[in-house]
DNA sequence: CATCTTATACTCACTTGGAGCATAATTGGA
DNA sequence: TCCAATTATGCTCCAAGTGAGTATAAGATG
């Protein structure tokens, strides 16, 4: 049955089939004291990656392989995030592909077992015009703002200069719109599109004016970072991945500081705890902390049941009775 | 930079490196008078799919490049939707492996240029059980509940048998539970994992009990074609989708039959155009229909605008003011 | 013991979504 | 000719959900 599958389609167009190298790319992210983090090697400037090998039970299980040979982490949650197949992602004109296939992974950072090769990383080192939780950072009106505009002015035509107006306007919520915090991707994008990220002027030697700040990564893994976390903050308002990241009890502040960590935005105390109440995603302990000053929280844990029990869902069509 | 990308991870763990087959799979979906269809080629029984070349300039590109060839159809809306690499796909102990990158595109039917060697078939074919327009299908009740139940009782531990009665009550709406119509993929894999279609049983000579209704494809075909319809049920919500497989102009009722083709569920009428209409998605052509009996309808064409001023999202966390 | 700080409970107005009814404009016969 | 059937379209009502803010509780600190 499997060989016929293959005969069915031996209508071969042009080129020749061949082979390709398979990467793996895991963007794994825990919360640390300095934020939201991403897990690095190298120089901070690269994500865990390798090689999917034959010996590779699945492409999960040499992702784990990886992570855990080099940073000496092991991995819980982990989803799929996307495939890459550039052809100059390496370079060259070898006769030879590198398909990039990444995931998001979820942990906790006391997670790690072996010595701590790992390394974490705010996300906002590498996305500082992300962190929107004490307001819009002065780096979007200072320096990105006009940067961008200026780009929009380059641009040949008038209909063009527009359109890059707009698409700058809403991806960094100018001229009054509302800042949307998942287009963590289409703004990474479009500052490289503009060729103020310095990976987007490497190599060409017109490096006109210096790049906006950032700490950049090498060959593409900061756009596989920024799409890690545009999945994620868009995941965490239909799912319950949260508690991935949270220890195995935790006040509702904490799990607040979460959220907002993640998002990069502040959430109205009161409205939170409603919504986590009313969707019955934790039960009690029974026990508080008291570990600063003020009243003591009740801690909670996560009721895992509600993986079973639901499937949030939620559908936005108006169905009929009938 | 991008040798040093390589370099940074020369840290080899277990098994060697190797190439592998890149092949491309597409779920091409449009809408036919069967209802919506599925691009298939062969014997209906397989998805239009080739190898990944290297004249191919993308994925995208040698994907288009194959439908084109093998259905002469032209695509225009493509997303990406998994990666698959299971080590036994193509069975055999060869020293290589395929991995199978899968898309979701949208067309019309009628975008056809070459000869007919294109055969659209209903998604419905393929399984029967997720249309639940004219109520909910008598193959739910009548012979998929009886063998999901049997299937449970098999289970050895009585954990087990619960959490699979569990599992199949939530997927398939048993015990008064609402159906939910995302749940393709889900449905698809525990028929499968229960040995009910006729893939799960393929090889292995015990085949108990007859394969339930739904026409089989080749290969993990139609767990792809499952993956693509969930995508998309899921889409439509949020996403201004449903307009690329509509014509130019057309009837809002038009508009609301396609939508319930795609959910397989009824909508409610008045609140349907009050939705579609509240978003801005259409605008009035100022011309009617008197296609056939009763009132004509108003013709509306989609203002494709509206994918440059808005970014759909719809935040669903609680912000705070300051 | 007053004050600061955080936790937690409620309130209120407003928007959204589900359901159904009323009216309009056609076609096709009785 | 005019009623019946059929589809289109507009509108109302109510309940649930959401945004925003206020009030009270329970600790720590000096």
């Amino acid at each position: 049955m499997q060989k016929q599958a293959i005969a069915t389609r031996k209508e071969e167009p042009s080129g020749k089939a061949h082979d390709a190298n398979v990467d793996l790319i895991a963007v794994v992210v825990a919360m640390t004291e300095h934020g939201p983090g991403a897990l690095t090697v190298g120089r901070a400037d690269a994500l865990p990656s390798g090689p999917f090998e034959l010996s590779h039970r699945s492409l999960q299980f040499g992702l784990r392989a990886w992570v855990e040979h080099q940073t000496g982490h092991q991995l819980g949650y982990i989803e799929q995030l996307y495939t890459f197949a550039d052809r100059d992602r390496i370079g060259e004109q070898r006769q030879q592909r590198v398909i990039s296939i990444s995931y998001l992974a979820l942990t906790r950072a006391e997670h790690a077992v072996g010595s701590s090769k790992r390394a974490w990383r705010s996300w906002y080192d590498y996305f500082p015009w992300e962190d929107h939780r004490s307001g819009v950072p002065s780096i979007i009106p200072g320096i990105l703002q006009p940067r961008l505009l200026a780009w929009a002015d380059d641009a040949g035509h008038d209909v063009e200069r527009r359109e890059r107006r707009q698409r700058a306007g809403i991806a960094f919520g100018f001229d009054g719109r509302d800042w949307n915090e998942e287009l963590v991707l289409q703004r990474y994008e479009l500052l490289y599109e503009a060729a103020l990220v310095e990976e987007a002027v490497r190599g060409s030697e017109l490096s006109a004016s210096p790049p906006i700040p950032g700490t950049p990564m090498i060959a593409d893994h900061r756009r596989i970072l920024a799409t890690g976390i545009a999945r994620l903050r868009s995941k965490i308002k239909y799912r319950p991945v949260v508690f991935e990241l949270m220890p195995p009890v935790f006040t509702l502040l904490q799990l607040q500081r979460t959220v907002e960590a993640l998002s990069g935005r502040l959430l109205h105390k009161p409205n939170f705890r409603r919504l986590i109440e009313q969707q019955d995603l934790v039960e009690e302990t029974g026990e508080t902390t008291s570990d600063t000053v003020g009243r003591p929280a009740k801690l909670f844990r996560f009721r895992h049941a509600v993986l079973d029990e639901r499937v949030v869902a939620g559908t936005k069509l108006p169905l009929s009775r009938a």
